[in-house]
DNA sequence: CCCTTTCGATACACCGACGTATTGAGTACG
DNA sequence: CGTACTCAATACGTCGGTGTATCGAAAGGG
């Protein structure tokens, strides 16, 4: 159910998961976890049932990976987007939250999938502690790039990880809103505000 | 799938009713919403499928109805909570905070079916409006036990509705931090305390 | 160039859950 | 007291998905 482990792949097998792995997420999304069937899975991804099961143990497994994937290539987005962003000018709370909030994608496909995993997690300790260390990577990452562009607006952070749960609390939490309401822009300038009143209230002047 | 109304229900069919509602919650809670069957409910509420088909024609109808009445409790229980705390001295914005939010529930079992609830809704537009309808109510009911209890904090609340958006954010996404790690009580520190920040954000001394 | 290994397709047997149609028991009402 | 009706239990037939076992075909190594 775990065991992402995999060193030494043959190519056509590699071929073959990265295939299923991406048939996944959209098979999740549309259907729901819990409503997914490897069959659909499969034949999204042009294959039979054969291939799934001689590369993954069950549909736990597959969702597990197609999760750390997904996490893994988010994290490499916005680091993306971060060092886009050094050269300019940020004189402010605000002018960063409005350069760097519109990197964090806020999609819902994959909002669905990871609300139904975090909620399969709850579940399941062995998910559990995996999806916190995933998190926990995700605050690694990124803190250092905002401690830097926070201090180019001034401020420096007495308690880097409480904004960084600050900060993931208020991502999860507007987001919802957002993607219930996609089309109020009230909604989504509330969710930079917020952005805004969080980062100043965790955050000092140098 | 809609459909709440039954105006004039016999005897008998309200009973079974209430039953089967009763034990849908931990089936899905436990199952999660799209593994949960008819079968498992009905063997929970000691009833066979008949009854079942009888009073729901779907899943869905069952679910929604499920989640309107364990979110009307909600609200209801809240505002018990508020009234209790009316006489009591409360000198700031963090005396609020300390003594409101305990009585907002963070239940593992609840959060698990509203999170697949939500990604549900995100699919389809009729539980969506349902799900927002929701929301509004809530916080229709709660916003003016807010106002008051802050006025007697010696604070005023310049635009409710953003702080509403703010509050319900940042209870979503501390919610699920808490869970996830429930026995380290630092996390529901900070959720005290980006409450506190949150509030004193959007209000302003009277 | 063959031999071994690996991978994916097919076939198979097996539930588990579905929804409906029918039946019988209990209830209300004239 | 009898009739009409309502509701839940039972009894189907069906469908879709599961996981395993087997087999042929490609790939890679010596």
């Amino acid at each position: 159910m775990i065991e992402p482990a995999a060193d030494r792949v043959p190519r056509r097998r590699a071929e073959t998961r990265r295939r299923l792995l991406e048939a996944a997420l959209p098979v999740f999304a549309e259907a729901g976890f819990g409503r997914s069937t490897v069959e659909q899975i499969c034949e999204r991804a042009g294959y039979t049932r054969g291939a799934f099961y001689s590369n993954f143990a069950s549909l736990d497994e597959l969702f597990l990976a197609v999760w750390e994937g997904r996490s893994a290539a988010m994290i490499a987005a916005v680091r993306a987007a971060f060092d886009a962003f050094t050269p300019v000018d940020l004189p402010d709370v605000r002018a960063v939250v409005e350069r760097v909030l519109p990197a964090i994608p806020v999609d819902d496909a994959w909002f669905r999938v990871s609300a139904e995993f975090t909620a399969h997690a709850l579940r399941n300790p062995g998910l559990r502690r995996v999806m916190t260390a995933r998190e926990e990577a995700i605050a690694e990452a990124l803190m250092p790039l905002m401690v830097e562009l926070l201090a180019r607006a001034g401020r420096s952070i007495p308690d880097p990880v409480a904004l960084g749960q600050a900060l993931v609390a208020m991502h999860d939490g507007t987001s919802v809103q957002c993607l219930m309401d996609p089309d109020n822009p009230l909604v989504w300038q509330r969710r930079r505000d917020l952005c805004v009143q969080v980062i100043t209230a965790y955050t000092e002047e140098l």
